[in-house]
DNA sequence: CTGAAAGCGCTAACAT
DNA sequence: ATGTTAGCGCTTTCAG
């Protein structure tokens, strides 16, 4: 069965096609009979108009895409319900493009990316926003960089919590340095003077921002810094595991009170550790994370975590976007702060 | 800056767009020469054929649409991960269209699964996947189930986890009166007799299925089925809490010693509510949930719990999408066998 | 191996 | 208020 368009429409509405399309989109008066006549036919063939067709010829679509590396990650689909609730008010549907971080090594993943950007040029979307991935890097190969930048010619790239220097690209980020001066705090005010941090990678911005923030809040507050309190290793609940497990190992003492987290799943697998080596949080050991996945506040105890807005985060990169597309202006960065969410797993210092 | 075109690669290298074409689609033998040549100016321009334009004429955009509930909910992000992985390899780019349940009444997501059918349509995509929603209904309305029966006239639609009868759409589900029955074959193998059912919504067909595996396995082993022992109300952690909480309260004696949850969301609330309550899970009280989300492994204690197999769901679901586009051959339903998955929040029954 | 020309289904001047 | 017509950028016969 041949789909039906606008000329079968006209055809046995006895108008031209143009007034199909006048009452299709309301782009110009149509007698009210002819109208109601169109309308009808409209509704017995239950006629959908072609967009492929109209997007070639008005040069938008409505679509954008949007680039992660990893939708299993819970932080990642808070960020998505935010971004499709202010598309989808704006009008927009959107692709997926998940490169799928979590069965690969990174350069097979970056070179997804860079498969997904071509693909989103091709098929028009009206705008990318990017998050994860070759975004978060501290050192970027110059010709990832190069490669969205040059998409970035052709339309509106918008990064979420990242950069690509050099790029010029717009972005909307987390305040990675308030939030972790934030979990620091908390720490300190409730008295804890021996903090480790755990997690993250080095290379990536947002771990050596976070880290930044510990050893900054340790020297504003006279604390000396030691460097074997601060590990790196991954942001999984398995990489909490782990790297709790080796600042155990050197804590024969006991000395370590409290542990920032670079993240809630790393602050999972740190509890874990901690209550299977005996130590009970937040009673012996506060520890902290950092996200509010939504997990956090489900976890026993309940994670006191920093809340990155992932939902806000996604509403706002959409709302940019949407502002670039349609020619508005904005400012090439937004920043959003986090806020503290005191919740059980910390708890003050005893004496 | 006019996006160049095939015209414009066809004018400066001499030879006309139908050569370019050939040389784009490998659709027919060109002298290597020439090849040459067009190929240096594509990359010399960067160019990047339109999508929408051969579309228009293939009749295919290599487009697929899914629809769910909630991208919050951790079971949809691993459905996603395996089709987004099957898909990929098929070579298809896919709409995420959340109809954001988590904010609104049902009847609002219903209308907004429409919308997105018909977006859907219109943007010409080649199959839709659905799950969740209208879909997982017992009685669902039959003008809800026209609507979809008429998409799929169109073209392709498959579900997930779910049915409409009489739309005879193309299904994926996950066997779920064998989840089922593991989970309380599992239970009473470790002595359990008193054993309660708690979480789901009555006017869902996955919860029906669930319940009834539960009664029948009751009676199968001759155990009496106590009405006031099967609890629903959501498949949230809250749910979970608040129905755990009642089924205490009607549990004075401390008779019941395991509880089957609808799934591991509830699963997780009624541990917090058991805890709270001085019981301690396992020794005390046995819980086990359903679906297997990653959180499941990381819970305190671990979840012992039925996978959906969620991933391999969604990888399935592609497939069977892909051979309908294809027009190859596929059975109608496609069933997957779920499995018992062992770990620390279930135990023998103490004497 | 290559070119000319006819559309895919729609919108948007430009007429009337 | 409505019709005519020329494309949007590409693929695909059909010739040569």
């Amino acid at each position: 069965m041949k789909p039906v368009t606008v000329y079968d429409i006209a055809r046995e509405a006895n108008v031209s096609v143009a007034t199909v399309s006048r009452v299709l989109n309301n782009t110009a008066p149509v007698k009210a009979s002819t109208r109601e006549r169109v309308v009808s036919l409209i509704n017995k063939y239950q006629f959908s108009p072609n967009a492929l067709a109209r997007s070639l010829i008005k040069k938008e679509t409505g679509m954008i895409g949007i680039i992660l590396p990893d939708i299993t990650n819970p932080f990642f689909p808070e960020v998505l319900a935010g971004l499709e609730q202010e598309a989808r008010n704006k009008g927009y549907t959107f692709f997926l493009c998940d490169t799928g971080s979590s069965n690969q090594d990174v350069q097979a993943q970056y070179q997804r990316e860079s498969q997904y950007l071509n693909i989103l040029v091709e098929k028009q979307v009206d705008g990318i926003i990017m998050l994860g991935g070759r975004v978060d890097l501290v050192k970027c190969d110059p010709d990832l960089i190069k490669e969205v930048a040059e998409v970035n010619k052709r339309l509106p790239v918008v990064l979420i919590n990242g950069n690509l220097p050099g790029a010029s690209l717009y972005r909307v980020v987390i305040d990675e340095s308030a939030g972790a001066a934030m979990a620091m705090q908390h720490l300190i005010d409730l008295g804890h003077r021996e903090i480790a941090f755990i997690g993250g990678y080095k290379q990536m911005s947002n771990t050596i921002q976070r880290v930044q923030g510990y050893v900054k809040a340790m020297e504003r507050n006279g604390l000396p810094v030691d460097k074997k309190r601060i590990l790196q290793g991954g942001f999984s609940v398995e990489a909490g595991k782990k790297l709790m497990a080796e600042l155990l190992k050197n804590n024969e003492h006991g000395r370590i009170t409290a542990v920032f987290c670079a993240n809630d799943l790393t602050a999972i697998g740190a509890i874990k550790t901690a209550v299977k080596a005996g130590l009970r949080v937040p009673e012996d050991i506060s520890i902290i994370g950092f996200d509010d996945i939504p997990f956090a506040a489900n976890s026993m105890p309940e994670l006191t975590t920093i809340s990155l807005k992932c939902t806000e985060l996604g509403r706002m990169a959409a709302d940019v976007l949407h502002k670039l597309i349609t020619n508005k202006k904005v400012s090439r960065l937004t920043s959003i702060q986090p806020e503290l969410i005191v919740r059980e797993s910390t708890a003050p210092l005893k004496e």
